[in-house]
DNA sequence: GAACTCTTGACAATGCCATTGTCAGGTTTC
DNA sequence: GAAACCTGACAATGGCATTGTCAAGAGTTC
């Protein structure tokens, strides 16, 4: 069997190392949530050979993103999977854009220095 | 007192013409839908110096692009309203491009030649 | 092997949102 | 003066997002 390899930098933010109840815990969601945004096509994490779910950095903050729309701007999930089509269309970091409106709190929480 | 005078072209996209229940029947939405569209920020009819709403030709497109993201693909007002400000940020057609997934009917409906 | 966490699938409660609809009191238009 | 407009309010409907739980099975760890 063939699987993906990550064996070079421990710290590849495409690394899937976190499983559901980690990954959860640290956006701050019910694990049940996960599923869904997967289910909706909206995060893909990496499967372990034996099926479990193994979320990355990248993952992570795919998830964080998908949070800040829903919860500070109120976009629907519907809303959301246009955006990252969009932005994968394009190939432009649209969403950074959006930062530069309104949701103040929510730049204080995700722009680290 | 100002007003803006449309006197040249009487097809101007841009020249308030239609009274909002026209308006309302052209695109198949009751008047309360589209004063809740404009309370949202997302239409802005002109008004004759006596308050009363003017639609455009462009406005009636506008509302369009709102029902079919709506409809259509299931975003929601606020998803519409970051799709209308990115467009308008970057100066480009990109709900254009959501023509290119999926809406085969919305695309006979509003694609003309 | 026992205890724990994961898997999918289903079902439910909650609360919010979109849309339509109506009513009231007032203004504009014809 | 009748009809259509204005704003603001209230309500009913259906749908979506999120959390939560349960069941039956499989993987992980000690």
């Amino acid at each position: 069997m063939r699987v993906t390899i990550h064996r070079a930098d421990p710290r590849d933010p495409e690394r899937p190392v976190y499983v559901i109840s980690v990954a959860a815990s640290i956006v701050s969601v019910h694990p049940r949530t996960l599923r869904i945004y997967e289910d909706a096509g909206l995060v893909c994490p990496a499967r372990t050979p034996t099926n479990i779910r193994l979320y990355s950095e990248t993952d992570i903050r795919r998830v964080m993103w998908i949070r800040h729309l829903t919860q500070n701007l109120g976009v629907n999930l519907a809303g959301v999977r246009i955006l990252f089509e969009l932005e994968e269309r394009l190939g432009t970091r649209i969403l950074e854009r959006l930062y530069d409106e309104g949701a103040t709190a929510a730049r204080m929480i995700l722009t680290l220095p």
